[in-house]
RNA sequence: CGGAGUAUAGCGCAGUCUGGUAGCGCGCCUGCUUUGGGAGCAGGAUGUCGGGGGUUCGAAUCCCUCUACUCCGACCA
């Protein structure tokens, strides 16, 4: 590509409307630009970052036996309807009519889809395992889209979906994906980390997501310091060392702890530990006879709750609700921030204790009375009556749950997630084969998905300093950029330029020569923004000496090349 | 959905309080000079001041309304 002929829409002040510092440098090196929120074009640098992403990643899915296809944006509300998620959904499903007044949605996912087409091209067992994936843009309507196309609504993903006569096959795809994700993470050179993961609204059983390390991240993952665990916060286990509580020693006092409506304040003003007090959460609970149901949660001080954990015990709704303040007076007698355990078993309150508050003594919790607490609880002989459950989110310093070492916390950006969905969409839209008993058989599936335009954000993420962005050799716009000096005025550098261009190009790498009319502070600008990794310059007064001089985008110092040896220097130095 | 804020040239911003001909920097165009780290001089182009309505002799500025965008929150007892 020679500059003259390319456009770089490069800006030397970034928008004000960007946070972090992907959406910043992907605005100023010219990649995307904002039509609408959430929703993004992307300009001739960009594309080519993003294409570089999908070819190795459709060169791996290839490698691991999945077969390409591509399967509309547009879907009809039918296939919705049978597997249950057109109501299931919520509103990140953007649904339209077309002219005929029909329902139809833009696709977030594309389970229903697939599973269709399996249900009508599968038949037999000995098809399968099959493996099909798409790269493909996908649509959600995202309550809050930020940070670029880090959480876009229009975003481009590749996802796989395979197809399994039993779990055992399931299980081998399953492991044999594992492997081809790492391969393209690896491929493209990024920090990250498989982690064990909620399987959130697509459903099934098993599941991982791969997360680039960044501080920038919006989830928290929970590592061992000592051992390779690695899970998301919402599903890491809470573990409890401690067996039970110590005997009781202090009786049971009532105090006045006036204005005090959080624990904090609480514990400021009894001038006790927060680690010695406990926090009552009453969410809605369900019941087949009434609507006012609720159930007490309760949690040591400083610990937070974990919506996922509860939303998995029975008898909860789902999404995780709190209880109304109406229903906590007309049931507790006292608004909230003065509730605890003691006496609500008696009320017919379920209690749900974590497993850390369970094993406490003489502490403290709300009075159920306004203004009051109550210090010197003790479960055993204060609060009898109640459940244990996992139910809060782990802390630094935790064990970790494989018993080896200790929680460190680090936030992740998710690049990718992959599921053992099981049978429950086939199930639902009837997808069956035959067995070797001519007995029809319900397929077990497993689906696999990458954010393709969510990595090109997350690599720049792990990669940039304050002159721009630094990519990865195997995703940058360009491997190698050669700047010419007064390329309208000398022939001999003109001639050098040429020659290089070709010879690169003729080696299969993607040169940009910028031949523009520019002074040099412009040109090195501009290339080292866009990050292209080698950098070539080309002038006069290194060519009268037979040489030119190297600069990587991470290295300090230029280097002097010979004319001669120039691409075979660059060739090797790719990596 | 709740809260806060913004909207003036391609980008970054001033002007709004106190109504009186639309401004600055960068970028862009032309010419000359310059040519190894975002050049200098001279000249030039570009705006429905987010949309609609109102008040006024007169509105970017005051009032009403709509829209778009940004940030924060939705983890509290």
């Amino acid at each position: 590509m020679r500059a003259s002929n390319y456009l770089y829409s490069t800006l030397r002040n970034s928008p004000t409307d960007a946070v972090v510092a992907s959406h910043q440098l992907m605005i100023r090196a010219g990649m995307i630009r904002q039509v609408s929120k959430g929703l993004y074009t992307w300009l001739p640098t960009g594309l080519r970052v993003l294409r570089k992403i999908e070819n190795i990643v459709r060169d791996e899915m290839e490698k691991a036996g999945s077969l390409e296809v591509s399967m509309p944006v547009v879907q009809p509300a039918e296939l919705w309807l049978e597997s249950g998620r057109w109501q299931k959904y919520g509103a990140e499903l953007l649904r339209i009519k077309d002219r005929h007044g029909r329902d139809f949605c833009l696709g977030p996912t594309h389970e229903e889809v697939i599973t269709d087409i399996a249900r009508n091209e599968i038949t037999s067992y000995k098809q399968l395992p099959l493996n099909f994936f798409q790269i493909q843009t996908k649509f959600r309507d995202e309550v809050r889209p930020r940070f670029g196309v880090m959480r876009s609504r229009e975003f481009s993903m590749k996802d796989a979906y395979s197809f399994h006569v039993n779990q055992d096959s399931l299980q081998q795809t399953y492991d044999v994906m594992h492997q081809a994700y790492c391969n393209v993470f690896d491929r493209i050179g990024l920090d990250y980390r498989p982690v064990l993961a909620d399987t959130g609204s697509i459903g099934g059983a098993h599941s991982h997501e791969f997360h680039v390390l960044a501080d920038s991240g919006e989830d928290d993952i929970a590592f061992s310091d000592a051992s390779d665990f690695a899970a998301n916060i919402e599903l890491a286990e809470a573990v409890c060392l401690k067996a039970a509580a110590d005997p009781a020693t202090q009786e049971v006092t009532e105090v006045f702890t006036p204005d005090c409506k959080t624990i904090a304040k609480v514990a400021e003003f009894l001038k006790l530990d927060v680690t010695n007090t406990v926090k009552t959460m009453l969410v809605k609970g369900q019941s087949e006879d009434d609507q006012g149901t609720i159930v007490a949660l309760v949690l040591r001080g400083d610990h937070t709750i974990n919506e996922i954990k509860v939303e998995k015990l029975a008898g909860i709704v789902e999404p995780f609700e709190f209880a109304s303040e109406q229903d906590i007076i007309d049931q507790i007698g006292c608004q909230p921030g003065s509730i605890g355990p003691q006496g609500l078993a008696e009320k017919g309150i379920r209690i749900v204790v974590d497993r850390s508050a369970a094993v406490m003594s003489d502490f403290c919790a709300g009075a159920n009375k306004d203004d009051y607490h109550l210090t010197g609880l003790n479960w055993a002989r204060d609060c009898a009556e109640f459940e244990v459950a996992d139910i809060r989110n782990v802390v630094e310093g935790d064990p970790s749950p494989d018993g080896k070492g200790t929680i460190v916390i680090k936030r992740g950006i998710e690049v990718g997630h992959i599921f053992q969905l099981g049978q429950q969409y086939a199930e639902a839209l009837k997808a069956t084969v035959l067995d070797e008993n001519g007995k029809a058989q319900v397929m077990e599936m497993g689906c696999y998905g990458i954010g393709v335009s969510r990595v090109v954000a997350a690599a720049i993420e792990q990669n940039f300093d304050d002159k721009g962005i630094i990519w990865p050799a195997s995703i940058a716009p360009f491997d190698v950029a050669i700047i010419a000096m007064n390329y309208d005025k000398s022939e001999a550098v003109r001639n050098e330029c040429e020659r290089l261009y070709q010879e690169l190009s003729a080696q299969g790498l993607d040169v940009i020569l910028d031949d523009r009319k520019e002074r040099p502070g412009v040109k090195f600008a501009d290339c080292e923004l866009i990050g292209v990794p080698h950098r070539l310059v080309v002038g006069d007064k290194g060519l009268d000496k037979g040489q030119l001089e190297y600069k990587s985008r991470t290295a300090g110092e230029n280097q002097d090349v010979p004319m001669a040896e120039a691409v075979d220097f660059i060739l090797a130095n790719r990596g």
